[in-house]
DNA sequence: TGCTGGACTTAATCCAGATCAATATATACA
DNA sequence: TGTATATATTGATCTGGATTAAGTCCAGCA
């Protein structure tokens, strides 16, 4: 609605880009002290489908390490497997570099998603992950949730759910990148990114982009320049509204469109 | 099996074109009888890491189905997820259909690799799979595995390390096709082929492509005729020898080097 | 308060791979 | 066994997005 409000006052207010708490949350969103059971990202995180009792025990082998800092990075690639980790507040990248130091981003993980289980198998982290903005972290050691899993059939059952939910993700990621215009794809980034959002209730409709557009363009393939291009497209179309990291979407079903009319073709 | 039925106006005179079993198999490879403890493919599956009782509670889960023919589904998109499956012989591609008809292959499996994960999460499964050739399956209902795991710490933890490779693979896929040329994509896909047929004892220089020009192309993301011409191009640097679904690599070091070529330059 | 370097945008040109088109070869099937 | 239908190759042309280049707009900070 009120487009200038950043105009009034440019420079003072640096507290107020913390975009990913809903107003009215009494403790700080990167507070570390705070448990599984009243954790509000409970039921999109581990504890979801485990009952008091077992939230207690979950409770206990999840470490709260101080906040990170934008740019510190939770593990590096080949860094010895240790841990996954919950999100739980502020946002991530995972990206691998090519020998030339060119790096290309696997992934970003907003509040409630889980970061590290490309390490399960070798071992070794796959990938190097790092803050995109301040943020905070629920460490899980894998061998005590391994442990607790056995124990807790509930907490096997829904691990085993949230990898398979990263793997059919993948799938979908995969089938965007092999078949979809630059424009398709940002316009299921920007989409995913909005149902992402509202899963941790914030608006889907305006957010804050945590990630730089080159790191858009890495994720999807696509170069910074076309990235910059595709937006200001939408926004002619009346599909969005674009200002900086700023994000409006003003028109969902439109942009459900672009990606649809990928198959409207006879 | 091959004692024949007093009834032979159906036809079934087809059995010929599989490649897949090394010779002096003693037994047919699409034997739906053999045992998880004498299964040649025992090291790669989920036996691996379980003691004899172990396995023979795990054998007692698995249901062997009659075998598939060329194109027979294993399961459909949006079908209800029910079970995993083990390839046991023969290769199967999955793959989404756009609402077009057109398809994008997201995977293909050989012998050894378990298909169906992309289910867990959802209850449905998120792709169509198919067999590419004659093909067997161990089925594996996803309950009965889970309880099981349950009871072997084992089961759990390799199941935990299958999930977790395939998730490390996906994000190498997406790496490829977010960053690397139609050649170096066709290079790489070739190496992965190749290091999977030596997995289960084949050729890793000389084997049959049990997919279409096509199913590589959907997969990934280039056109028929752009494989086709890759191609011809490997042959002619002397990398390759193709002959229609007949490769041989004449060439790793090379075909490992236009790989790197991606990352060389300063 | 002005400097510096990263982030973003826009425009001009180029090229890898798509598309279009024609043909050749293999495989299935009647 | 021959014919129909998938599969594969090759060439000519087109185009979406990369590359190159030249800026603008910041935020951080000495």
């Amino acid at each position: 609605m009120k487009s200038s409000d950043a105009s009034e006052d440019k420079s003072s207010p640096k507290a107020a880009i913390v975009i990913q708490s809903p107003a009215g949350d009494k403790v700080c969103p990167h507070n570390n002290r705070v448990s599984c059971a009243s954790c509000r990202l409970s039921e999109l995180c581990l504890p979801i489908a485990l009952n008091k009792s077992e939230i207690q025990q979950l409770d206990d082998i999840v470490e709260r390490n101080r906040p990170y800092k934008k740019g510190d990075h939770l593990y590096r690639q080949n860094d010895g497997f240790k841990s996954v980790y919950a999100v739980r507040s502020g946002s991530f990248k995972s990206y691998v570099l090519s020998d030339n130091g060119q790096g290309r981003v696997t992934g970003f993980y907003l509040p409630g998603e889980i970061i590290g289980m490309d390490g399960i198998a070798s071992k070794h982290y796959q990938n190097s992950t790092q803050a995109l903005e301040h943020a905070s972290i629920c460490e899980i050691p894998f061998s005590q949730l391994e442990r607790l899993s056995h124990q807790l059939p509930n907490l096997q059952h829904h691990f085993f759910a949230i990898m398979g939910n990263e793997i059919a993700k993948d799938q979908q990621v995969h089938t965007l990148l092999s078949s979809y215009t630059a424009e398709e794809r940002t316009a299921s980034f920007l989409l995913g990114l909005s149902s992402r959002f509202a899963r941790v209730s914030l608006s889907p409709t305006r957010f804050l982009l945590p990630m730089t557009r080159s790191d858009i363009g890495e994720y999807l393939g696509l170069t910074v320049e076309t990235v910059s291009r595709i937006f200001t497209a939408l926004q002619r179309k009346g599909l969005v509204d674009v200002n900086n990291r700023e994000i409006e979407l003003k028109d969902i079903d439109g942009l459900r469109g672009i990606i649809g009319s990928n198959q409207a073709k006879s």
